[in-house]
DNA sequence: TAGTGGTCTAGACCACGAG
DNA sequence: TCGTGGTCTAGACCACTAC
């Protein structure tokens, strides 16, 4: 952990300690040099990802204030994490249970989405996620060959898809441009999952991006809505 | 101007003199302190911006890349807007039709999450919104009327509640707290709309709040999936 | 005038990636 | 091993706010 870090959760913990609400006055930046004995870049470092957080904003010439607290910290689906930390944030185990892992000829909207090469075929991983052994998510990931260098592996030996690609392919997964719907189960679902018909899913189709802005896998999740509330954060302008 | 900002503008000066495509390697931080004359400091500071705005990214140990350039990203549901704005988005014409507005009696969770005063009454608006005459939500607005200054109004005369609360109280919705599930719809739905009983909708329960966090109103939105895609922008981290 | 955050410099060492 | 970006220090001056 780096000393910018550090200095965030000590100003954090200054915060708490002294009971300081919204609009009160944080210690200037030369006092916090002097109270965490590192320089000033480093303080201005922590303020920044403060300031990021939306847990402080500061004013030249005035000082730095602690923001209104009452704004809810708790991260929503504008988060892009792995459903294993998703679960694991709900307080429940996570578990896979894998469906298959199979190569096929693309659709012609897959083929646009992930930028496919002519002739370039996909492989499709179906996985049931349980949450302290609830069915929780049903996921359909479709991830083009090439990035799996021509290989249809028989195994994933990760939990998330983002471990997956970072440990075997050092591919870093950062962006996912999502639909998000209502939704019934499929009739795979119904008889794998043994739910209703007339059951309520919530369905995110999602292309996932990684630095460079490359499409690295298409996933359709069903997420089961009694297991799992879903946030989204919303400010104007943003 | 800053230095920052110059560097900014001259980095993206080289990019394009040199002709510098996607994933093509910038000079590295020392190269461009001799370059521009400047000090790492502001190299980094420029290339903090142009990261942020995406047009380049880094890895450590390698260099600093030319990104993608047409990663243009739709807005989507992160971003707070009202419904009439949507539905002009989505190139449709936006109407109203007004339900009720009623004086109530709030509901438990409702005096916890609009933080009402004891005794505190509410007010209820219910409208459907159509896009070119197509039913496209249902809305339920609970206002605490300690907001409407104690008075029940009979007519709202905005097409938006975020321009009712500005013109007549002054008061700028910022940030909206977001529970999002599936739904169908409720029973006075299915009489009101003519929809079927199973008929998908995407419900948004939402908080929304000022520029204070103070929150105003709550609304419960039943969206109806065939005339809005919803998205969302999802990142690592942020 | 004094105190605050904003910008900038020069220099150092560390961590990662590739040959 | 070398070059890259990541982190950190010490010190300087500027711009803004308040009194």
């Amino acid at each position: 952990m780096s000393l910018g870090r550090k200095a965030r959760e000590s100003i954090l913990k200054y915060i708490a300690e002294n009971k300081l609400s919204a609009n009160d006055m944080l210690p200037s930046e030369a006092a916090l040099v002097e109270m965490l004995g590192v320089s000033r870049h480093t303080i201005r470092e922590a303020l920044a990802l403060l300031e990021q957080e939306r847990a402080i904003y500061k004013i030249q010439g005035k000082g730095t204030f602690v923001n209104r607290p009452p704004i809810q910290i708790e991260s929503g689906l504008e988060k892009l994490e792995s459903i294993t930390e998703i679960i694991r944030k709900f307080g429940y185990i996570p578990g896979t249970k894998w469906v298959s892992i199979e190569e096929e000829e693309p659709t012609e909207d897959m083929v646009q989405r992930l930028n496919l090469s002519p002739g370039e075929k996909v492989v499709t991983f179906k996985r049931i996620r349980t949450a302290s052994g609830k069915m929780a998510a049903f996921l359909i990931d479709t991830v083009p060959v090439g990035i799996l260098k021509g290989k249809v592996p028989d195994k994933v030996p990760c939990e998330s898809m983002f471990d997956f690609f970072k440990q075997h392919f050092n591919i870093v997964i950062e962006y996912a441009a999502s639909d998000i719907m209502p939704s019934f189960p499929t009739r795979e679902m119904v008889d794998l999952l043994k739910v209703k018909k007339n059951q309520l899913f919530l369905l995110l189709h999602q292309i996932h991006y990684d630095k460079g802005g490359h499409p690295v896998f298409y996933s359709m999740d069903y997420f089961n809505p009694e297991v799992f509330r879903f946030k989204v954060n919303r400010w104007v302008q943003g």
